[in-house]
DNA sequence: ATGAAAGCGCTAACAG
DNA sequence: CTGTTAGCGCTTTCAT
């Protein structure tokens, strides 16, 4: 029961490989008749042409890779959600790799996706990757590149993000404007370039209204909320007293409700809390979780559109693009000192 | 800068390319010192095989597929990384698919996997499939197939699911002992095998307690978040008065655990909720959600293991394999009208 | 112990 | 309009 190949087509019909090939291929230069022949035995013999070997001969194969560090994180999946959506509707297949934000892995991720002669991948960098030369590597070769999210600034190729100072700015003025006076901000790892604009803008925003910036007041953790709780509790039971937490992202926010909640303490009387992302779950919580809503499936969208130019058009897109979506302020009960309007 | 190739290898030490070819595939009959310069030129140039034409020579690519509905699903998300966890270890490589429980989708899914030469795939099917022939087809042909969580009783191949009957009757009693007399199940949809056999457990556990079996108390959805919340919010205008549900899932755990709180009812007081999977979030909730927990991880480990044996041992796997793996009942407040034991 | 040649499935010059 | 040839990168008879 072997695949049908474009040989066994032209021996049924007595012609060569290459005549059917180009009948296939809807070539001008095939008689109406030998083209109407070919095209229906090849249907009744449900003939498919084999990826690998249009690969092998063509050094590329319809793939695109995406590296995240964690699907099991909704906002990852969501960008791929986006992702998927433009590329399936390019003829696209996108291959998914996850990091587990190794460096290690995501070097064979990288390896994998050129040697299997990937068209290109869309990239949200590793925490722990400091030395970048796997993507200068093949990026220097040519290979289409484009990063998203934790993006790497240094390479000269697309990139998107979000404008993540202001989103924070605009967290933090919340906080503020619901009368808060000694904000925590919980950052993700420090050296990301998301977690230093997140807590730029939080600074920012407390000096212009006129609050005091205390370094104190800035823990960092991972982006987990099974690490986020203990960092949490740490927060709650130090003398501190918080009575506004902005969150570096939703997964941290989620640690910090449970333990406001384990505490006895109460949202948003006795802490506001903000998160960033603005996942699903967010409104699921007891109190809804306020956020900062990132527009993940356009981010996934826009990332896709770029690496599909890229790859079609390589010459006309040396200009690199770096696009930066905007983020929008979701008020919901864990921050809302005053009624919401409804 | 192309790849670097064997016959570079082969030009740049005078020697044939099928000596290069079996001086690094380690041969026998081949001169040690011959081997050794091959060896090192190797090395030292940074060669790769190419994977492309190695699948086509040989119609396998070391890549397995894994077909989920929604990697956003965090089920699905650990169950991948369970399958990962020994794939990698056995030197494969996964390709995930969503079918985003879309019947074409899946079709779609399976030829690329079948295309692509994948050594086989681990499939969960989509929620509106009922067509199954096209896994039938190439399970005839002999491709390899495993299924798991959803799984499909008809073909005659490895599968993996948990004791679904049981710890739906388990997450029943337990109700029933916190004194619950009223208790609705929420299902998920009602043909798919999972939802049969946990309607059947609740069931069971039911008239096992000595309560009557109401099909006015079995309501349905999809194994969603969003959506539930919807039906719970019906539910709860109703003139049911539930003082206990079962959700067939946590993400429909989730919505009826949002609805509760919207409605201004509480947890277990008011009414006691229960769900299934026991995801990471069920912690995180307030209260804390209950929960059947199944192993997801090692569902996953599981399935890749029996996939992997079908794969290198064709003859050997001629009788399929069911694994039924254990759940295991974890209380939290969220139905715990007694104080727990700590 | 090594090389030449064929072939995996397909396309693309190059000839007619 | 159609066939022949070569080649993508590699392995594998079959020679030598």
């Amino acid at each position: 029961m072997r695949k049908v190949t474009i040989k066994d087509i032209a021996k049924q019909l007595n012609l060569s490989t290459s005549t059917v090939s180009r009948a296939l291929r809807d070539s001008h230069e095939i008689g109406i008749e030998t083209k109407r022949k070919v095209l229906e035995l090849a249907e009744s013999l449900d003939y498919t042409p084999d990826p690998v070997a249009l690969s092998l001969l063509s050094s590329h194969s319809n793939d695109i890779g995406v590296i995240v560090p964690d699907i099991s994180n909704p906002f990852f999946a969501i960008v791929i959600a986006g992702i998927e959506d433009v590329a399936f509707a390019e003829g696209y297949h996108v291959v998914i790799y996850q990091s587990h934000d190794d460096y290690e892995r995501e070097v064979l991720n990288v390896k994998h996706i050129y040697n299997r002669r990937k068209d290109g991948f869309l990239v949200t960098v590793a925490t722990n990757t400091t030395d970048f030369s796997h993507f200068k590597n093949l990026h220097d070769k040519g290979f289409p590149i484009v990063f998203f999210d934790r993006i790497y600034e240094e390479i000269n190729t697309h990139k998107v993000s979000v404008d993540d100072y202001e989103g924070a700015y605009n967290a933090t003025q919340h906080l503020i404007q619901q009368g808060c006076k000694r904000i925590v901000h919980i950052s993700g790892p420090l050296h990301l370039l998301i977690s230093k604009r997140r807590l730029e803008g939080y600074k920012a925003a407390l000096i212009a209204h006129g609050l005091p910036y205390d370094e104190a007041l800035v823990w960092s953790t991972h982006f987990d909320s099974q690490q986020s709780i203990e960092v949490a509790r740490q927060l709650l039971k130090s003398s501190l007293n918080p009575d506004g937490i902005f969150a570096a992202s939703d997964n941290i926010a989620i640690g910090c409700h449970a333990a406001i909640t384990e505490a006895g303490l109460t949202m948003p009387k006795d802490i506001a809390l903000i998160g960033f992302s603005d996942l699903p779950i967010a409104e699921m919580l007891n109190p809804p979780l306020s956020s900062v809503a990132q527009p993940a499936f356009e981010m996934g969208r826009s990332a896709a559109e770029l690496l599909i130019k890229l790859i079609k058009k390589p010459k006309e897109n040396t200009q690199s693009i770096t696009k930066i979506l905007k983020t929008n302020l979701v008020i919901r009960a864990s921050s809302a000192r005053q009624p919401l309007d409804t």
